[in-house]
RNA sequence: GAGUCGCUAGCUCAGUCGGUAGAGCAACUGCCUUUUAAGCAGUGGGUCCGGAGUUCGAUUCUCCGGCGACUCACCA
């Protein structure tokens, strides 16, 4: 009968506003009038696109429809309303003389942001909108909270829904009054849909690995440390996939990718969340440039289908995604924005005196291609607009990739910059057992010298290169940077849908 | 972690050179049977982020704290 309603518990929660207050005294009136302001269901027979699209000029196609109430105009015994469901919005027209006194009483009630079914028929206003002539209405959701009031005119919003933190925290409400918001998310799956279907038409098969790992490994970044209670272990969140996949490779998956969460505990900036989403693929009998074929080809591809070009605009530069994109080594890059040619540099002392005297940081434990690796971070990295291959890394910065044939100072890898962001980490892995042993006896040096980044020992790993890897390529794309430039989004909150925030205090 | 900026009604924002605050939208009450940022008339709504200090008096000034945005650091 009535709500049953517990003041004393709500007002020990929160002050109660009067907004939500007169909201809650009309559920309390439909109950008493025996409507129920929460039906267990409705049967809508189509969308609201799928309503525009049976109009018909001489007829009055019947249609039940559901949605969110979105605004609402009463002109005394006529009132005209939208209605919004996931496919678009739909105008309502309702009339007193048509759905009688108690009905329409019923839709003058109701508040914006109300979940409703309606009957009736569609048919085109004297203005040109097609509209539904409401016939029957139900309320299928009563929404106590009022909503951001933002209005809109020829596709321009009113009093958008600004406060980036609320959007954050409560981002169904954004979702609700925020079209861009919703469209960016569809794109992003889109995106994730396209890569998938990119790959598996290619051949690959989509794997799952540990999430939970004894050895985080795979790339250098600090991670998150868990317990696991039965087995009393400690455990840490997976920093990357990228040993466990390869571990699949030897195992005789040829091609293989997976698309999930990394984890990294570090700092959060407008590039970085601490969970993020990468693709990694690992394809047997491939190398490095494979991965930039993919890589091309797949990013400019999912851009013509999704955007309908591979040309867009990012934060105001125009970004052209036609392959092939552009190749530069590392040192070449380094020397044409910095001046320094580490290529003729040959000590530690030497490199940190040019870098120095260019305005770049160094300190005591860099070696000279981490000097390097700081110099391009500061000085190339930003430069990069246009998609580009960074190719030739030094084998120092690279502990898991193969050394070039006629140089082993320098790894078979690329990154992929786009907007001055890196995009794309790839290489042909290095599947030399004695090698891989090496290069991890040199990170576990590092570690112990107190670099916490430095990978850890994983005996099990060498073992399984033990049985033989097949020379492979790989690429890790990180998905959220992937999808700011497809939406044009300046912070990777706004491709997260629920970014990492600070939980709210009290 | 550091710096800058912000936090005022449900939302978007004004404002107070220190005297407890306003607008638009939203809400409520009327009027209005093809409107669309509907319109007209009226009404209500605030711990001005929290705490301390200075002051006769603090939303305003000072300090401390909270949360966020941006920049830097960190970070591939």
């Amino acid at each position: 009968m009535s709500t049953n309603f517990n003041w004393e518990s709500c007002r020990m929660s929160e002050e109660i506003n009067e907004l939500v207050r007169q909201r809650i005294e009309k559920i309390d009136q439909y109950r008493r009038s025996g409507i129920n302001p929460y039906p267990p269901r409705y049967r809508r027979t189509h969308t609201t696109e799928e309503a525009r699209g049976v109009f018909r000029e001489d007829e009055k196609p019947k249609v039940s429809i559901a949605g969110r109430l979105r605004s609402k105009r009463v002109m005394g015994k006529a009132s005209f309303a939208h209605l919004e469901d996931q496919s678009g919005q739909m105008q309502l027209y309702a009339r007193r003389d048509d759905m009688g006194e108690e009905s329409y009483e019923l839709f003058k009630s109701l508040d914006l942001g109300d979940v409703i079914g309606v009957e009736g028929f569609v048919f085109k206003t004297k203005q040109g909108e097609i509209s539904v002539h409401v016939e029957g209405l139900t309320l299928l959701a009563k929404c106590i909270r009022p909503l951001p009031s933002v209005k809109e005119k020829d596709g321009r919003l009113f009093d958008e829904f600004a406060d980036r933190e609320m959007r954050y925290r409560q981002r169904y409400v954004d979702l609700i009054v925020t079209p861009k918001t919703r469209q960016d998310f569809i794109m992003r799956s889109r995106i994730i849909t396209g890569i998938r279907e990119y790959l598996t038409r290619r051949g690959y098969i989509e794997v799952e690995t540990p999430m939970m790992q004894a050895i985080p490994g795979g790339a250098a970044a600090r991670p998150f440390i868990t317990h696991h209670n039965a087995l009393d272990i400690d455990l840490y969140l997976r920093i990357a996939p990228e040993l466990y996949l390869k571990r699949l490779v030897v195992g005789g998956f040829e091609k293989v990718f997976e698309l999930n969460r990394n984890f990294r505990n570090e700092g959060i900036s407008t590039r970085h969340n601490p969970e993020f989403t990468m693709l990694e693929l690992y394809e047997a009998y491939a190398d490095y440039e494979t991965m930039m074929h993919i890589a091309e080809d797949m990013i400019s591809k999912l851009a013509r289908e999704l955007l309908g070009s591979m040309s867009l605009e990012y934060q105001g530069s125009k970004i052209d995604l036609t392959p092939p994109w552009k190749r530069a080594s590392f040192v070449d890059l380094i020397r044409e924005y910095s001046g320094l040619d580490f290529s003729t540099i040959a000590s530690v002392e030497e490199a940190r005196r040019v870098a120095e005297s260019i305005g770049v940081k160094t300190t005591d434990k860099m070696n000279l291609w981490e000097i390097a690796g700081e110099v391009f971070d500061e000085k190339v990295e930003a430069s990069l607009v246009q998609p580009v291959f960074v190719t030739d890394y030094p084998r120092e910065l690279s502990p898991l990739s193969k050394s070039r044939e006629d140089n082993p100072d320098f790894v078979e890898r690329f990154e992929i910059f786009i907007a001055g962001r890196e995009m794309s980490n790839a290489f042909s892995e290095l599947n030399d057992p004695f090698d891989q042993k090496a290069r991890f006896e040199e990170q576990v040096r590092k570690r112990e010298a107190g670099d916490d980044e430095a990978q850890m020992m994983d005996y099990d790993y060498i073992n399984a290169l033990e049985y033989g890897m097949p020379p492979a390529g790989g690429m890790g794309i990180g998905i959220d940077r992937l999808v700011m430039l497809f939406v044009n989004t300046a912070s990777i909150k706004d491709t997260i849908l629920f970014p990492l925030l600070r939980p709210e205090g009290k």
